[in-house]
DNA sequence: GGTACGATTGTCT
DNA sequence: GACAATCGTACCT
C-alpha cells in the first residue's frame, strides 16, 4: 500500500470493495495477534442503496459511515454476532465495504480458540468464512466501532500492492441484503476470489 | 413508551 | 432444509 492508503479508500465501495480482496487485516491484542487475508467483500452505497444501513440518513448506529474514509464500522445483528465494514468515501458519503469472509494468516491457534469458544470450527477454511466468525477470529466486536485503520494502532489494514487481477474476480448479488431482492434491482455488489476455499457459500437468501 | 425486524450462525430433523 | 437464539435500532403511537 504504497500510495496514500487513505486517498484509495476515499472513492465509492465499489470501487474499493475488489480491491480489498488480498488485503491484510490485522488485529493485535495482549493475547497475541491475529491477520485475515480477505477473499470475499460486498460494496454498500450510502443514499441510493436501499440494502445500506445509511440509506435513511445518519443515525447514532451509522454514523461511523458518514465519516473519515478507512475507519471501521462495526455493528451487532441478531443481538448475537457483529459484521464489520471499511468506510469508504469522502466525508459524508456513507458507502463502506461489509468484510464478508477471508483466510487466516497469522495467529491461527488464537483464532481457534476463539471460534470454538463460540461454536466449532472444523477446519481452516471456516475459521473466519462468513461475516460473523470473521469478527470473532479477529477479535472484534462495538468497542473497536470508529477505530482508524490507517494510522493503524490496534486494527490495521494493509493493501495489496496492486489489485487483484481481474480474472481471479467473480461477482454476483449481495447476500441476505432486503430491499435489493425481488425485481431487477440486485446489484452484483459481492466480490470474491475465484476458487477460494475460504469464501462463504450461501443458502437461502 | 412500545414494537417489529435484521448485511447470521449453529444445530436439529 | 428449517428454525431458534437474542438485542439494539428505527420507526410508530
Amino acid at each position: 500500500m504504497s500510495p496514500g492508503p487513505r486517498r484509495r479508500l476515499s472513492r465509492p465501495a465499489i470501487e474499493v470493495a475488489p480491491e480489498l480482496l488480498g488485503a491484510i487485516v490485522r488485529h493485535t491484542t495482549p493475547e497475541g495477534s491475529v491477520a485475515v487475508r480477505l477473499t470475499e467483500v460486498e460494496a454498500y452505497m450510502g443514499a441510493d442503496d436501499p440494502g445500506s444501513h445509511a440509506y435513511r440518513g445518519p443515525t447514532k448506529r451509522n454514523a461511523v459511515m458518514f465519516g473519515e474514509a478507512g475507519h471501521l464500522y462495526c455493528y451487532r445483528h441478531l443481538g448475537l454476532h457483529h459484521c464489520v465494514n471499511v468506510v469508504c468515501g469522502p466525508v459524508g458519503v456513507a458507502s463502506a465495504v461489509l468484510l464478508r469472509a477471508g483466510e487466516v494468516v497469522e495467529g491461527r491457534d488464537l483464532a481457534y480458540a476463539r471460534r470454538t469458544a463460540r461454536g466449532v470450527a472444523r477446519r481452516d477454511a471456516d475459521l473466519a468464512r462468513g461475516p460473523a466468525r470473521l469478527t470473532v477470529a479477529l477479535g472484534l466486536d462495538l468497542a473497536h466501532n470508529g477505530v482508524d485503520l490507517v494510522s493503524g494502532a490496534a486494527v490495521s489494514l494493509e493493501l495489496p500492492e496492486r489489485a487483484a487481477s481481474l480474472d481471479r474476480i467473480s461477482t454476483g448479488p449481495r447476500v441476505g441484503v432486503s430491499g435489493d431482492g425481488g425485481d431487477g434491482d440486485r446489484h452484483p455488489w459481492r466480490f470474491w476470489l475465484t476458487g477460494e476455499p475460504t469464501v462463504s457459500d450461501y443458502r437461502r437468501a
